[in-house]
DNA sequence: TATATTTAAGATATAAGAGTCTTATTTCTT
DNA sequence: AAGAAATAAGACTCTTATATCTTAAATATA
């Protein structure tokens, strides 16, 4: 797939905490179990966020995760980036590390057309427009039912 | 990356391949020596193009592999589906598996529009154009000039 | 102050991808 | 017929991604 399982993990995440925006903090117990994900694993994703300055956590009773800035300043591609690196954006479709726009591999122009759409795309997309289509179309975010994400 | 590693060796050297479309065969030690991949790692991919129908192959003295049918005929597509499968083409972008244009994940239309881009290009893509394209502007094939490569 | 609740951190385990090595098997050449 | 040249096949190793488990640290509440 283009972006990591982590990386998937870690959209979905913001996602839920995004829907939850009125809240202080959500749990990542929570999450993990709306979500369908491993609460361990989903915890070492989201440290790896709140390190990047995407969100911010609190310990302790009423403590968890939130979002550091309003989910309109942030991108999925900030997601991307922080979890599976710039690659995605920059890299040769063949994994040729010297190839560049002067001595480039044959696919390099189809790809780079290609490659800054997408980027464009994630820079665009941001979380508080995603949450917004979620609840108002009733998008899923795990494998069940949408219904059982926004309760 | 978007394609892994294993497909990315097989789309070059099966470019490398269609550049020798004269030749009858051309044997997997000098394919590897001219990308730079290992002999024993190529071999095994080029096994799987063969089992799939996208080469054949031939034992012994003057033996090694060829395009199965001319180069024309071949598209990307073909290769990333043969080693890769066909998750890239049809797979949601956030990993769920019961993400469908009935019940979408957020991403979903925005995903499926570059999605389909990406498979015409890569459907419209043969071997053929993009030989000649190494023939004629000298693109790269390796981590190294194009020179030693048409040789 | 003690206890429960929560994230942080690090060690460990499992699975998959990438790469290597050895031993067939086929075919040509002498 | 023998030996050399090539791919085929399978076992094996190494690395990275994914996932789990345990312990530590912080905070609230009783």
């Amino acid at each position: 797939m283009i972006i990591s399982k982590t990386c998937d993990h870690a959209i979905r995440a913001a996602l839920y905490v995004a829907l939850h925006e009125d809240r202080a903090y959500v749990t990542i117990r929570e999450i993990s179990e709306h979500l369908g994900l491993s609460f361990h694993f989903l915890t070492k994703i989201l440290q790896a966020l709140t390190q990047k300055g995407i969100m911010t956590s609190f310990k302790g009773p009423n403590g968890g995760v939130s979002l550091a800035r309003p989910a309109q300043s942030i991108s999925i591609k900030e997601i991307v980036v922080a979890i599976d690196g710039e690659a995605l954006f920059s890299g040769c479709m063949l994994g040729l590390d010297t190839c560049n726009d002067d001595h480039p591999c044959p696919l390099h122009q189809q790809w780079a057309n290609l490659r800054d759409q997408l980027e464009t795309l994630f820079t665009q997309t941001t979380l508080a427009y995603l949450a917004d289509r979620i609840r108002r179309e009733g998008l899923r975010l795990a494998n069940f039912e949408a219904v059982s994400l926004v309760s």
